[in-house]
DNA sequence: CCAAAAGTGTTACAAGTACACCCATGA
DNA sequence: TCATGGGTGTACTTGTAACACTTTTGG
């Protein structure tokens, strides 16, 4: 019995939820779409080997990483008995240009949206949407979102994050006045620049304030 | 590598939560109490693993399986590499009387308040707390705590039960409103016997109607 | 001066919280 | 008749939801 890591990595590109997903090269599956991951190693814990993994196969940095959810399923993969450690990760638009990246040849983003359309290897479709139940139900109560953002972002942006991972039902006054009320948002000196209309004010989440808050009880809820 | 499952088991004896441990009979460990658990078979999935291992190891009958998560430090086992996939599990009071049991000599019920005091093996100890971590966040949030109850229960039942899991912050009047504006109980023909003071009616969790109602979007949330 | 996006308050309604007394029963 | 646990309602506070116009800016 062999054990991996699999993990679902996502990024907000062009107002959408992005994962990435490898062009397989090899049977089985060979020109399907899978999920980065590989085998653990004897001297590495899962989260090493997902960290080490994306790295070989991907070359992206991790703004965060957690795992989703073991999957054992007997005949998940055609070849062996292979039990699926997986993960979900959260990565910024700093970390997220693949054309910087020199292994990346086969390695690209698709939207969330498209996913139904795409030919997804093993048991990997199932992986993905329990990683986007799990962001959409963890957004809500952990201040995780602010990880697939630049440091410094507008209001405007961060409220079409939310509502890119949540589907649209927010109210963008009453999102802004609940998000500003949490005091977490540092106002920065900068302004959103090279675009028509009004300028935005940037803000950047104060990560030590929040985990202060949280000691004390606080909860984050949108 | 191996892969093996732990189980954290909770029943609800005497107005405590318990969990399940078992007294280890051989090094690692002899004499230390360890979560029920055993290596995963070829042919069988983890859930299946952790079904058959408490059927074996200590004989009682799960109402509620759910996995936790997958704990993979390199030196967890002093003996070799092995990771394990954790899970929790509910039972009720018509399965977790151990004397029946023909398996369960060195298999007890401890109360949660008292294990600080135990003398643990590997890593469970950890594990443990992640499961009453996990029990104490989605018996909020889904309907499970019915799961360690008996069929028929009264409202102080419920009430005592949610506060011995979530620590007696909990307003009795307020309580009984809320759980019984689902409209889930259902109100049974009998009334509690046997005991001083006025007798209580008795309910019942209507899951089939829970199930309709999950799938018109309801959130049950204490 | 126009198009585009940013920014900002109030009111109505729903939900949550705090709180204390009477009832039924068997011993 | 008393001790024990069961059962019940209201007032207040807080949070949520609905809703539209003005400001800034570059082209």
């Amino acid at each position: 019995m062999k054990v991996a890591v699999d993990a679902v990595v996502f990024a907000y590109i062009n107002k959408e939820l992005n994962i990435l997903l490898i062009e397989r090269a090899f049977e089985p599956f060979k020109g399907k779409l899978s999920l980065a991951g590989g085998f653990i190693n004897e001297n590495e814990t899962a989260d090493q080997a997902v960290i080490r993994k994306l790295k070989e196969e991907t070359n992206v940095k991790l703004n965060y990483l957690e795992q989703l959810f073991t999957f054992t399923d007997v005949d998940r993969d055609p070849r062996e008995r292979i039990i699926s450690i997986a993960y979900y990760a959260l990565i910024n638009p700093t970390n997220h240009n693949l054309e910087a990246n020199i292994h990346a040849k086969d390695v690209n983003w698709y939207p969330v949206s498209k996913l139904e359309y795409l030919p997804i290897a093993f048991d990997h479709y199932k992986i993905i949407n329990y990683g986007i139940t799990r962001l959409k139900n963890k957004v809500i109560y952990e201040p995780i979102g602010f990880e697939l953002l630049p440091k410094y972002f507008s209001m405007s942006d961060l409220y079409d994050l939310y509502c890119a991972i949540l589907g649209n039902n927010l109210d963008r006054r009453n999102f802004i006045k609940k998000i500003t009320s949490f005091g977490l948002l540092k106002k920065t000196k900068f302004k959103t620049k090279g675009h028509i209309g009004r300028r935005a004010q940037l803000f950047e989440f104060d990560q030590k304030k929040y985990e202060k808050l949280k000691l004390n009880g606080f909860k984050f809820d949108i």
